[in-house]
DNA sequence: CCAATAGATCATATCATCATGATGTTATCT
DNA sequence: AGATAACATCATGATGATATGATCTATTGG
């Protein structure tokens, strides 16, 4: 479905979101966390900077914070940052040039899958994932 | 999504659903067919027979038949013959004690969308798929 | 029985992903 | 300025999926 480094990713966005309040996330303290080698992390972790996701801020008291808030934060910019799209995901069989105009023989069927699956990982926010209320300064106010 | 291998299984299988009516389909044509080396076709090939969804007979004039009708054989059945089924598809995040009673942040939310998908792939039969009508012999009748 | 066909199987090579180790660079604090 | 903290980066090794090559075994037909 996801690489395993796209998990690390989601897994470390999910922690520094909900840790950022209290200033910024710092590698060592995320790969204790998550039990993953800190050279790996660091280097997962600034592609996400890379790519725009996250600040990363050098030196002591350093770490990593969002770049923006978690409520605009949807997992598919997490995902798409660390696995490259390929056509394998567009075609269950693999073909590049499956489309409407010559789709292969479950493309209709497997077209209304792959659009839920698009949805989800468009529509879901990281700030909606949050356990603590940090994200309740985000909220929309009552109409 | 699914491995590559997978991917060559579910079209040699299709592959075989639709020329299975002229005789046994032999390996090195559905390597000409798919533009796949023979060997490795091969052994996809065998671990589909030792799955019991291929049948393969040796000789001249042998090939690969499925082992049941199309109609009646789920593309779920292909893919699990190749993919080893891991606790990475069911969470997101790679818990392998997620569940209803211990859910990761994505957990509700992930469940609608991988039922989706194991629903797909457990109701789509390759018999649904075929162009030519060689599937009508399995048909229902009209009640 | 022999040759040809074709599936089954083993051993090995290739490649991408995953992970590790070592080093460079920047910021903070004394 | 120098020590330290912490991110950024490069080089290398380990692992597993993918692919190739060679060989074995069973079946058919002459």
């Amino acid at each position: 479905m996801i690489s395993k480094t796209a998990r690390n990713a989601l897994r470390a966005v999910l922690c520094i979101a909900e840790r950022e309040a209290s200033g910024p996330v710092s590698a060592t303290a995320l790969a204790r966390e998550l039990d993953l080698p800190h050279n790996y992390l660091s280097k997962t972790l600034y592609r996400l900077v890379r790519g725009g996701l996250l600040q990363g801020t050098r030196g002591p008291g350093g770490g990593y914070l969002l770049a923006f808030p978690a409520a605009e934060l949807s997992l598919s910019r997490v995902v798409e940052a660390i696995d490259p799209e390929g056509p394998e995901r567009r075609c269950l069989l693999g073909r590049p040039e499956c489309g409407e105009s010559d789709p292969c023989a479950m493309h209709g069927r497997w077209c209304t899958v792959r659009e839920a699956i698009d949805r989800f990982f468009a529509e879901t926010m990281v700030g909606d994932l949050l356990r603590r209320p940090g994200s309740r300064e985000r909220s929309l106010p009552p109409t």
